[in-house]
DNA sequence: TGACAACTTTACTTCGTCGA
DNA sequence: TCGACGAAGTAAAGTTGTCA
């Protein structure tokens, strides 16, 4: 995207405010009675490095790492390279023979020493990861640059509050997006311009005086010119014509990939039209092999270059229509329309959706009547403002985010994600169900009372899981790994499924 | 706990384009 | 001219937070 740096720094500063960190201290506080002291962090860290010490000194731990056979292995390598030993050095040049060796002897040593400096990082990495363990290499490593490379000054450092945030800008600020370069060849963006010129002068013969006015006042604008529109020097231009629901699309690519992903490519990538190809075809069944068909077409065409989500929205329900591939979601009307069943339950008959071009005329229509008669339905009134909520499952219970007992579908229940449910969940008890006592919440650096896992092995605390979600600079995802994450992709650990997750966590 | 508003998501409609 | 298909826009369902 061509913006100025401004914007695009602002843009990728995504991870903690300083606001966020000053609210998780303040709550971890708040929840555990205790006046806010100061400097309770750093009387924290002396009590983690003395436990630390005491720790190491019963079970000295040996971390192997491959750099530590490499080192040797290079040591191997430099004692094996011929010596040449000559009685009057500076008499005459060296031989090829001599250059090839000193050659090889420079080089070795280069990479020996690259090697210690690798195992000394690791060492301080270690250290300061042993206090702050929700840290990871990468933050260590520009907090280490941030400080000469003192690894004392970076523990010092990460007691103020305000630190790791401007770590993580740093972090951030490496990974600005690059221009998306203009990728058409002079040829092409002639044809280019004779499509445009085309397109403008087109004027299609229309019966429909509505349609015609439509026609005049404003046209699609199509993907590929939304695009090489930003290349305008005049930010004003650059999203000129877009509408509403585009701009927030693309304005997502980082706090919600499905919304962006649903009407774009990757930044830079051509987009694909035309009829799906056959090797199209095999990544589209591979990818709904993988997620199936969730709705989250978006995400789903992360992996099928130059396809976005809507197309492929669009190309499952062309296999369905053309009967190539089944799925009892979706029923076909007398008139031959496709429709999605929404609110279906359990030996009941689903529900589903049509548009009315006239929005007070809102309904709701029946299955039955709509597969008996698609206009009959257009007479039955629905004028239920608010569905229930929770459409997906009958049952009451609040295991919200918990996978479905015996479900080998992999899916979760969505419901109850409001604070009530959550209110309501705690209630009933299931919150003395810790499977992890004493384990540090790497937050609040207090212990976490609800751990929750995310796809990515990280354990936190339910609430701080939650917190770093919601938080609109690095909204829906991970403080960790920085990949997305929803709310729903968590799952908290009880005795049941502990040891089914177990395995998965990473310290 | 219910009502409601704001926001998000996505299924579906409509229209543009192209080739026969 | 027409049918088929791709793509953009929008309506409406779902989600979440707030307030009384």
């Amino acid at each position: 995207m061509v913006t100025n740096n401004t914007k695009e720094e602002a843009e990728v500063i995504k991870f903690y405010s300083e606001n966020y960190t000053a609210k998780a201290y303040r709550i971890s506080f708040k929840k555990s009675n205790k006046k806010i002291i100061r400097d309770k962090p750093i009387n924290k860290i002396k009590e983690l490095l003395i436990e630390q010490a005491r720790e190491r000194k019963l079970h000295p731990i040996v971390k192997k790492r491959p750099e530590s056979d490499r080192i040797r292995q290079l040591r191997e390598e430099l004692a094996n390279i011929s010596t040449v030993r000559k009685e009057r050095v500076f008499d005459s040049e060296p031989t090829e023979e001599e250059k090839l060796i000193i050659q090889k002897r420079v080089m070795l040593q280069q990479l020996q020493f690259q090697e210690y400096e690798k195992k000394d990082f690791y060492r301080k990495l270690d250290k300061i990861t042993g206090l702050y363990n929700f840290l990871n290499e990468e933050e260590v490593k520009a907090a280490l640059e941030d400080c000469n490379n003192d690894e004392e000054q970076v523990i010092l450092n990460l007691t103020q509050q305000d630190y790791l945030p401007k770590i993580r800008r740093i972090i951030a600020l490496k990974y600005v997006r690059p221009e998306v370069e203009t990728y058409m060849s002079t040829e092409q963006k002639e044809a280019y311009e004779k499509l445009a010129t085309k397109r403008k002068n087109y004027v299609k013969k229309i019966t429909s005086e509505d349609a015609k006015t439509r026609c005049y006042t404003y046209s699609r604008l199509r993907l590929d010119d939304a695009l090489n529109q930003l290349k305008s020097d005049d930010p004003l231009k650059a999203f000129e014509g877009w509408s509403e629901a585009r701009i927030k699309a693309y304005k997502m690519i980082d706090a919600n990939p499905n919304t962006y992903y649903y009407r774009f490519n990757a930044p830079g990538e051509k987009q694909r039209n035309g009829a799906w190809t056959p090797e199209e075809r095999k990544l589209f069944f591979k990818r709904l092999d993988e997620v199936g068909a969730d709705g989250q077409w978006g995400i789903f065409s992360m992996t099928i270059p130059g396809r976005v989500g809507y197309q492929c929205s669009n190309f499952y329900r062309h296999l369905l229509k053309s009967k190539q591939i089944v799925d009892p979601n979706y029923i076909i009307s007398n008139d031959g329309k496709m429709h999605y069943l929404f609110g279906k339950k359990d030996g009941q008959v689903g529900t589903i959706r049509r548009h009315n071009r006239h929005p007070h005329k809102h309904k709701m229509i029946n299955l039955e009547e709509a597969l008996n008669s698609s206009s009959s339905s257009t007479s039955r009134h629905n004028t239920r403002k608010r569905k229930n909520k929770y459409t997906y499952d009958d049952s009451d219970s609040d295991d919200y985010l918990y996978p479905k007992d015996n479900d080998n579908s992999g899916t979760y229940r969505s419901a109850g994600t409001t604070k009530r449910t959550r209110a309501r969940y705690e209630k009933s008890g299931n919150v003395d169900e810790n499977p992890l006592p004493g384990f540090t919440d790497p937050i609040t650096l207090e212990e976490v009372v609800k751990p929750a896992i995310s796809p990515y092995g990280h354990v936190m605390g339910y609430d701080s899981w939650v917190r770093c979600l919601n938080n609109p600079d690095c909204k829906n995802k991970c403080p960790i790994t920085k990949k997305p994450l929803t709310k729903r992709e968590l799952v908290i650990l009880t005795f049941e499924n502990i040891d089914q997750y177990r395995d998965k966590i990473i310290q």
